[in-house]
DNA sequence: GACGAATTGGACAAGCCTGTCTAAATTTGT
DNA sequence: ACAAATTTAGACAGGCTTGTCCAATTCGTC
């Protein structure tokens, strides 16, 4: 018979489930009392799985770190890589399709478990492990950045935007879209849905004050008659 | 010594000097270790004093973390309001002198010692401690985002600007401008002048793309009489 | 059902850190 | 110069944590 059922209890894993289940552990632990405060019994606890195999697994506590910032830093950039697909290169409504993919990227990739986790560790221990957190930057930042600019590039060339420099606009962009998030996310909290919905409505409205075309190039804007 | 003859002179100078030092070495060693990773040994080396001297003068060690994160929103608010007061009210060249603003807020505010010791705490250890970090909130971006969000009101009022909500005008300004420096704070680091300055001229003329009032596009604004 | 591998719980040593204590040295005010 | 307060260095106990070891148990698979 299959014990699995218990909600209260953890249900049989694999050898693997159990690993991941350690380095999820230990990424709440590590965000929460820092590295050098985290503790392996609390780690193991959490896992549901004994301390010596944490030990098993994954060797000491600065290999475990090591394995749950790269583990970290995959997941997040897939998500955002995923996201970045649903990028509106074609808008019907462009206010509107930058607000729900500011929002999708809050939701999928900064807000959620992992995001606010990696977040949190590379604040807290970045200056501690400097060629760790340079390789972050590397597989992160150095991509995703560059993947956006193309997308605000591609949009400014189909003539929905007007953008001097793709990069410093894609950046500018997230920071408009959590300019209302930022003191939530200093001292750790989870936004509502409001509150990211809100602070992305702004967001790109300003955003769109500065870079839209004033000149409709596609008809439909010519709508729109501003000043 | 005479307890109450000399109400002048209570604290020997060399006394209160010490605890000062006290509380920059713990500043520093609590934001490079993290609080559980902090050693009172390695304070009281650092500001060149016992250890019995760090006990004498604070305590324990919670209460150390307490002063010194007092400490720094204290002298942080000192100088953000101090820097607030420098805000271009009757701008001459509206982009350059915003400009000239951020980078003083910056310099003077975000990048020094102490602003960038307190963010560390606030994000390292903010949940640790509620009630505290609740407090800094009180003190701090409580009153100075409604400052800066007057000061913001009163340009538009002076006609500057075209802003709708002054305090989304004011939390946008502080994204764009510092948008292009959130990798380097977020590892802990220091950016250069340069960066610094770049990263305000694109944002501030971002800011004004979405804002500046659009009758005189190119001409000099400083000549319309002010109302 | 049986066998090998993985897991468990607990004991264990070694090291580190906090916070206290003491006696000696130093500084301060008068 | 004197007396009180402060500072210092070091020792010290108590507690906690890491990482290892091991015997007993459970799990996966044939």
């Amino acid at each position: 018979m299959k014990p699995g059922v218990s909600p209260d209890t953890f249900p049989p894993r694999s050898h693997e489930a159990k690993r991941v289940s350690v380095v999820d552990a230990a990424a709440s632990v590590f965000c929460r009392e820092g590295y050098a405060g985290a503790n392996i019994d609390l780690i193991a606890a959490e896992a549901g799985v004994s301390r010596q195999t944490v030990y098993n697994h994954h060797g000491d506590k600065e290999k475990l770190f090591v394995a749950v910032v790269r583990d970290l830093t995959e997941r997040c950039n897939a998500g955002i890589f995923a996201t970045i697909a649903s990028f509106p290169d074609q808008p019907t409504n462009l206010e509107a399709d930058l607000v729900a993919f500011a929002v999708r990227m809050n939701r999928n990739c900064i807000c959620n478990r992992d995001g606010r986790f990696l977040r949190k560790l590379i604040q807290a221990e970045g200056e501690r492990c400097p060629e760790l957190f340079a390789e972050w930057r590397e597989q992160g930042p150095g991509r995703t950045w560059s993947a956006l600019a193309a997308r605000f590039a591609r949009l400014a060339f189909a003539g929905h935007l007007s953008i001097g420099d793709p990069d410093v606009a894609a950046r500018q962009f997230f920071a408009l879209v959590n300019a209302e998030l930022q003191i939530t996310f200093m001292l750790g909290g989870v936004p509502t849905e409001e509150e990211v919905l809100r602070s992305a409505t702004n967001g790109v409205r300003t955003f769109l004050g500065a870079f839209a075309r004033r000149k409709s190039p596609a008809g439909k804007q010519a709508a729109l008659a501003h000043a």
